[in-house]
DNA sequence: GTGCCTTTGTGAAGCCATGCACAAAGTCGA
DNA sequence: TCGACTTTGTGCATGGCTTCACAAAGGCAC
C-alpha cells in the first residue's frame, strides 16, 4: 500500500541502484569543485563510501559512461546521473507544515542546489501564516490546492504534526499530486500510483540505540532475563 | 568503513528486522493509546504498513510473544521491542550545531518520549552560544568532549555544515562515543566499531524526482538521447 | 604500430530478505 | 472434556542485491 514503486524497474535500474545515485551525485560535486577532471571507481567509491564493484554495476545500469584504463569523466557522469535522476528539470516543492523542521526544510541548501525550488510555505496556525522564510510568505494551508495547481507543483514535502499529516495527504493527491515525502511519524494511506517516502528521525535513532546497546551490555544474559516475566 | 555493523546479526537479528522494529513501536504505540488490548498480526501490520508475514518473522525473532487464535498483548509486545531496542534505559544525546536543524531536532518531541534525552546542544558560533532552546542553554563546541564525558552522552547527533562534520566526528570519537546520527550531506570516515547512520533530506526528494520524471515522460524516448553527445 | 598496463563492464556465485502456505498451538463455546 | 476455529511461527521457494573475479577494451609509451 506504500512504497508500490516497480516503475523503477521498468527500463532496469534497481531501486537500491536509484537510492545511491544522489551519493555518488554528490561525491562528483566534491571532486568537481576540487577541479578533479576524470575519476575511478575505485576513488569515487570511497568517497561515496561504497564498494567499488557495486558503483560500477550501478553505473552500468545507466550505460557505458566509462572509459577502460581511464575511469570516468567527472562533469559528463555528473549530467548523466542529473538527467537520470531528473534533476535537470526544475521541481516546484511545497512544504505543508511550518514549524521548526518545515523551517528548517525551507533554509536547507541542498534543495536549491539540486533542482528544486521551494514554491510554497503553507501552514494552518494563524500566528504562523504570514511570516517571512527564506524568501517567501507563509500561506494558511487553506489554499494548499489552489498553491498546487497554480505553481506548477509536483512534490509536497509534509511536515505537519502526525495528527495532520493524513488530511494534508488526501488533499494533495486529490490535487493531482503523486509525489510524497513525508516526516511526519505516521504510516500514510495512499491510493496505487501515489510514491510515499518517508523520513522518521526518531527511527534511526533507536537504530543506533540498538547497536549502542548491544555494545556496552556485551552481549550474552540478554535474551533470558524476560522468561517467567509475563509469557 | 561505514556501517560495518556485524553485531546485529550476533544473536541473529537481521539489520532489516531491527529497521522495522521501531516502525512495529510506534503503531503499538497507536493502538494502546486507543485502549487495544491485543492484537493480531494482520492488524498490526496494517497499521504499521508491513506484510503480515513479514511482521510475524520479524517478531518471531524476539521471542514468541504471540498466542496463537488471539494475538499479541499490546502492552507486553511494547515493552519487550522497547526493551529489545534498548529504549528502557535513559539514552543522553548531544546535538552539535545548532541552526535550524539542530533546533528543530532540540525542539522535536519523539526524542524525549522514547528514551532520548537531549543533554547537551553544542555549536562554534558565538552568536548562537548562549541561546535556551528546548529548555538547554547552546554551549560553544569547544567544551564538546567535557559535555560528553560529564553527562555521559553515548550518541552524538551532527547538524553541522557539511565542512565541519567530519572534523567533529573526529573529536567526539576520540572522546569515545561509538554511534553518530550524521544529518551533514557528507561521508564520514570512522574507524572500526563505531556505527554511523546517516540522514540525507536531499536524497529522499532525489529519488522522488527520479520516480516523478519516469510518471511524467512516459518512459520511452529517454535512453537514446544521450548517444552522440560526447561519448 | 605494437605491446603493456590500467580500468571498466559483467557473468556467476552466494547471501539475504520476502512472502506463501501450512502445521502446530492455543482459545472459546457447548 | 471436546471439537471447531483462529492465529501464530516457520520451512521453503523465489527473487533481488552484493561481491568476486576476469575477460574485454582502451590509452600510452616507445
Amino acid at each position: 500500500m506504500i512504497r508500490r514503486i516497480p516503475q523503477a524497474r521498468e527500463r532496469g535500474i534497481p531501486d537500491a541502484t536509484v537510492a545511491r545515485l544522489p551519493l555518488y551525485l554528490r561525491a562528483l560535486n566534491g571532486l568537481a569543485e576540487r577541479g578533479t577532471a576524470t575519476v575511478s571507481s575505485e576513488d569515487l567509491a570511497l568517497a561515496a563510501g561504497v564498494n567499488s564493484a557495486k558503483l560500477r554495476k550501478d553505473l552500468s545500469h545507466l550505460g557505458s559512461y566509462g572509459t577502460r584504463g581511464v575511469g570516468y569523466d567527472v562533469q559528463y557522469l555528473i549530467y548523466q546521473i542529473s538527467r537520470e535522476l531528473g534533476l535537470t528539470q526544475d521541481w516546484a516543492v511545497a512544504i505543508v507544515g511550518v514549524g521548526n523542521l518545515g523551517r528548517a526544510l525551507a533554509n536547507y541548501g541542498g534543495f536549491v542546489s539540486r533542482g528544486f525550488r521551494v514554491a510554497g510555505l503553507l501552514d494552518a496556525d494563524p500566528a504562523v501564516v504570514g511570516d517571512h522564510i527564506a524568501g517567501l510568505t507563509v500561506e494558511h494551508s487553506d489554499g494548499l490546492e489552489a498553491v498546487i495547481r497554480k505553481r506548477g507543483v509536483s512534490i509536497v514535502v509534509i511536515a505537519t504534526p502526525a495528527t495532520a499529516a493524513q488530511q494534508v495527504c488526501d488533499r494533495v493527491i486529490a490535487a493531482g499530486v503523486t509525489s510524497i515525502l513525508n516526516f511526519a511519524p505516521v504510516v500514510l494511506t495512499v491510493p496505487d500510483g501515489v510514491d510515499v517516502r518517508k523520513v522518521d528521525l526518531s527511527i534511526e535513532l533507536q537504530i543506533l540505540a540498538f547497536h549502542e546497546q548491544r555494545k556496552v551490555s556485551g552481549g550474552p544474559m540478554m535474551a533470558e532475563d524476560w522468561a517467567g516475566e509475563a509469557g
